[in-house]
DNA sequence: CGTTCTATTGAGGGAAGTCAACAGTGGTGG
DNA sequence: CCACCACTGTTGACTTCCCTCAATAGAACG
């Protein structure tokens, strides 16, 4: 019975962590009073497991609750007609993948399980209760919902404009400062579990690809990936080769209220 | 001095017609009673002409007004170390192009003037003002910024995993789509006065690659472009080469509200 | 009329895809 | 405990789609 004990400690646990990190990444764009944080760490859901390779929200499905993630990587995907897959976005801890589906229920896209994941599925109705009662939680959504946005926009460019070496390593960039500000590794090494077909379908390439592009990454001595850690040996490197300016990333701190002031 | 008078009127009309259309696509897609579409329609700006080919918002520029498109065509873009462009997605009459920057007044991209092009600049002060006072607006903000996010992540499927020819066909299949419902044409016949090079920038091609693709599409019949103008010859064919599916474009008709009920 | 931009076409090269084989790894069940 | 299987990673050989370079024609514009 211990065993199990401690499993539902760790979930309630989890769940109180995920909804940190998600107030705290919501406070890192907008402005937030410790009334409003306490307003979006209140929010109930209910917490789920999936697993590896999963998917676990559909095209077109329309959706009555948002995902925030506890645990684990997940990508939102599109496909071709030959169901070739292309991931627009990679989300970690303390991202709420869906968030958009809360003014646009009907999903374009798909939420694929990259690695086991750990979810807390909160329904539409409680980010509702938040919003309307504080508006300012409604703008840090609403931004929140911008700075995807503005990650899908670079990941056009580079799918469109950089050659493998670069796109890999800009991945490679974003993930790190991404994994380094929501506590989960630093810049120099960090967990990024994805098998090489995964990265092939975030970077609009093939799986062999990837493999050569990370070899040459590796024999650079730039960076290397290994059992799903990455190392970053030469960050300048890093992003000298992967072209990467996080301007895109809305990292420059909380932007002014629009909705009301403080 | 005719036609200076003329000219004036000219722009005055174009104003009203761009709140309009710009109030109509937010109808499509958010619920607003007479009185919230009157208070759209009640912003103010001021008319700017740009020339084609110029930038008229920069990489990393700090703004503090939005500009609604009124006529002509607009390119949302990054750009690569070399200076090559990609364009994550194009705007036309109505589409109030960087919305985005009402939440997000530092921008990671810039916006470019495909052909002439008349705006109109409107000051972040405006569209709060609106917002504030009617949330079903600040909401139907939300919602458009969502919608063009959905953009971004379908072009990153489009050029991460599609060909030439079916990249190029989904491009123009997205935006016949968009003209006949702002009511710029028909899905047949409608204007898209770019140049093979802007075309091959919004694709992540090269502007020979996109005039080979166009004569293929031409020479199978499907959709020729001659001096700005696209006209389609096989609809359904464009639509299954271009591997296109309007589900992302989010037109199924008003969301409900989340924040608050009519 | 030149000048400049845009469109068109050919020839050749290169980055990345495809096909194929094999090694390492972990999980499962006999 | 080991055999088996599925998945992932690695590498080589070959192909192909698209890029690059180059030349020319047409269109727009002062």
């Amino acid at each position: 019975v211990l065993p199990s004990l401690g499993w539902s400690i760790d979930l309630s646990l989890s769940q109180g962590d995920a909804l940190q990190l998600f107030a705290k990444r919501l406070g890192s764009r907008s402005l937030l009073s410790g009334e409003e944080q306490s307003a979006v760490l209140s929010l109930q859901g209910q917490i789920k497991q999936v697993p590896a390779h999963k998917d676990f929200v559909h095209l077109g499905e329309v959706v009555d609750h948002a995902c925030l993630l506890v645990e684990g990587f997940v990508g939102r995907f599109g496909q071709n007609g030959e169901g070739l897959r292309q991931l627009s976005c990679l989300h970690i801890a303390g991202d709420m993948a869906d968030l958009v589906s809360l003014v646009s229920p009907k999903t374009g896209w798909g939420l694929t399980a990259l690695t086991d994941v750990t979810i807390l599925r909160v329904p539409h109705r409680e980010l509702r209760r938040v919003a309307v009662a504080y508006p300012a939680v409604a703008e840090a959504f609403w931004r929140d919902c911008v700075a995807d946005g503005s990650i899908f926009s670079e990941w056009v460019v580079n799918v469109g404009r950089r050659d493998a070496i670069a796109r890999l390593s800009h991945l490679l960039c974003e993930m790190a400062l991404r994994c380094e500000r929501a506590g989960l590794g630093s810049r120099q090494s960090f967990r990024l579990p994805l098998t090489q077909a995964d990265l092939a379908d975030a970077t609009g390439m093939t799986g062999i690809h990837v493999n050569r592009t990370l070899k040459a990454l590796r024999t650079q001595s730039i960076v290397s990936m290994y059992s799903g850690t990455v190392t970053v040996h030469d960050w300048d490197a890093l992003v000298r080769v992967g072209d990467f300016d996080p301007a895109y990333m809305l990292l420059d701190g909380p932007a002014p209220r629009i909705l009301e002031t403080i």
